[in-house]
DNA sequence: TTGTACGCGTTATCAC
DNA sequence: GTGATAACGCGTACAA
């Protein structure tokens, strides 16, 4: 046993009298080794109390099976929920993940990049919009990210302008007088962007009278209450008596303004119907289950998974193309629930 | 240039005319190399484009500053917030957190364990109750549990006992005529149990009425809804007139409650005062925001990472006490909102 | 089928 | 200060 108490293919060769080289075969090619010696060492392997130790073998092969993954924050119940998609994506491919999150300046998340390709990682996922792809593709090794600027590395997104449409033709079907998205003002060339893009064109080309309500909203609840609030005033105000059909731009916006309703009127009037966007759980434990245009997140995060994997592979044969960008993306799906009814749908389960 | 195009301290050796020696020392110990030398170092990397490999390193110096953790799911709020936190120490102690979720049967769990002490993992936290702690103390490394059976090995969890305490006395200073408990049957070794026993204690010693609802309601909004809503129909039924105080295990199920209440009354009614357990997000964003008990998620996830790297360095130092179990407890905080304030307040801002 | 010899990139132990 | 040399544990020609 060598010093620092860990058993080794040397201590079992010399415990069963083959090479060490015999030993790694074992367990390579277990075919190239004689079913007694295989004995032989199962039984070395149970008596000394082998444990096999994967930095050796990485070392020697150069293979980590460590992918690194970036995320702004777990506490939004999307980035959440597609790290664990990713995570147990373990099961068919392999990957060991090294997480980190909460990096907000560029400079700390270089500092988290190099560590990563310091531990050999093969790939990365990054859901961060910190670093500009151009940065990303630097790191010569594949990059998929998802749900932010992509123009340089490879990437899965919602098809967030499908999502827009879906939204609102829920609500166009539903015969609201008024048609009204509700957003904080956002940078064109992030993805989510295109859900209001959906939503404009949908208008446009059905002759639908709509509005947008555009504020600086932020992104908890906290933050959005009283912005919401002034929106909900406003929509009392400009459109009395009318049908609105409101898009909110996350099912958290829409829940605020679900409650600013019910805080007023007691329950969910006629005049109002929701959208939300991301088929969060809120959107299900909201007083009146929320409508909602749902990402598929497992989806999306097998794709990621998948796409990586197709590059790496394609790295390590050597193939030119390995470096060159590929955009997968993904449809969302329509959750009809309450909020679209346009019956209070009082003493109802959901 | 090695074959795999990685440039080594053998190419910056050459580069420079010094040997691998030098090269390390300059990284480890700077001060045993001259400013001059130094200077041509620095100006080797550069030119070849270094970059260091921690495999490599943790090979020749047995650390790899890896950190296990597994969890049920990080669906719940309260188990991604644990995670975010556990990794934010990323900063403080440099640890490497290598991430699993989903085991459910305790072979997988096994396997789990086994693929992280391939990776010379130096500790393991574990979220998970699929083993007994008697096997992850098995392990032969340093173990931290956080809220889970943990006789045979360290431990961080809150003090769940003083969490009942403190939600049933908010409810008692709110002059209930009645305190209600609802849960889901638990096993008593399980630390939440503790949550029940505080508040029935609290009870008996102050000899206020109460009740208990066990039934069992499952973990997401879903599955609790009908049981729910039949709780708050026995409670309608048992304590008509009656100022009801109810004590949910967590705020999921104080929410559901809540809803059930708001599609009846259209508003909270004086009858009714409610307090949840785990200030998730739920508390903050339902209808009328929820009282509840909060645990201290960034203390403990702090505490757990902290009592680790103590045990790593006492295991490497070779001090006998490594293996003793230590159990830290943390307190609770409570958070006093609108459903505890026994007057419908309607029309006001969280 | 098995063994020898060397490489993976870094660190530790000595000498000088 | 610096440099040879031998670890660390495993993989892999190549030879036997």
């Amino acid at each position: 046993m060598s010093k620092k108490n860990q058993v080794t293919f040397g201590d079992i060769a010399s415990y069963t009298g083959f090479s060490k080289t015999t030993i790694s075969r074992f367990f390579n090619k277990p075919d190239t080794v004689t079913k007694d010696h295989q004995d032989r060492i199962n039984e070395a392997l149970a008596a000394l109390g082998y444990k096999k130790n994967k930095v050796a073998q990485i070392l020697a092969k150069g293979k980590t099976e460590f992918v690194g993954v970036i995320l702004p924050t777990l506490s939004l119940h999307y980035f959440s929920e597609m790290l664990v998609r990713v995570l147990n994506t373990y099961r068919e491919y392999g990957y060991k993940f090294i997480v980190f999150t909460g990096s907000n300046h560029a400079e700390e998340e270089e500092r988290y990049i190099n560590e990563l390709l310091a531990y050999q990682i093969e790939g990365l996922i990054v859901m961060n919009h910190t670093l500009p792809s151009e940065k990303l593709a630097a790191c010569n090794i594949p990059v998929v990210t998802i749900e932010r600027e992509d123009q340089f590395v490879s990437s899965v997104n919602c098809d967030n302008y499908m999502g827009g449409v879906q939204a609102v033709s829920l609500l166009a079907k539903h015969n609201c007088d008024i048609l009204i998205h509700l957003n904080s003002p956002a940078y064109t060339e992030i993805p989510a962007y295109r859900r209001r893009v959906g939503f404009i064109d949908f208008c446009e080309e059905n002759h639908l009278p709509y509005s947008l309500i555009i504020k600086d909203i932020g992104s908890t609840y906290e933050t959005m209450y009283l912005p919401v609030k002034e929106a909900f005033d406003q929509m009392e105000t400009d459109y009395p008596d009318k049908i609105k059909g409101v898009f909110c731009s996350n099912d958290t916006t829409a829940n605020c303004l679900l409650n600013c309703i019910i805080r007023k009127y007691g329950t969910l009037p006629a005049q109002y119907r929701l959208v939300g966007f991301d088929n969060s759980p809120i959107a299900k434990e909201a007083i009146y289950t929320i409508s909602t245009v749902g990402q598929q997140i497992d989806v999306i995060a097998r794709e990621a998974v998948s796409l990586l994997a197709e590059k790496i592979s394609m790295k390590r044969n050597g193939d030119p193309d390995a470096g060159t960008p590929v955009h997968k993306v993904i449809t969302p799906v329509l959750y009809c629930r309450e909020t679209t009814e346009g019956v209070s749908p009082e003493r109802k389960s959901p």
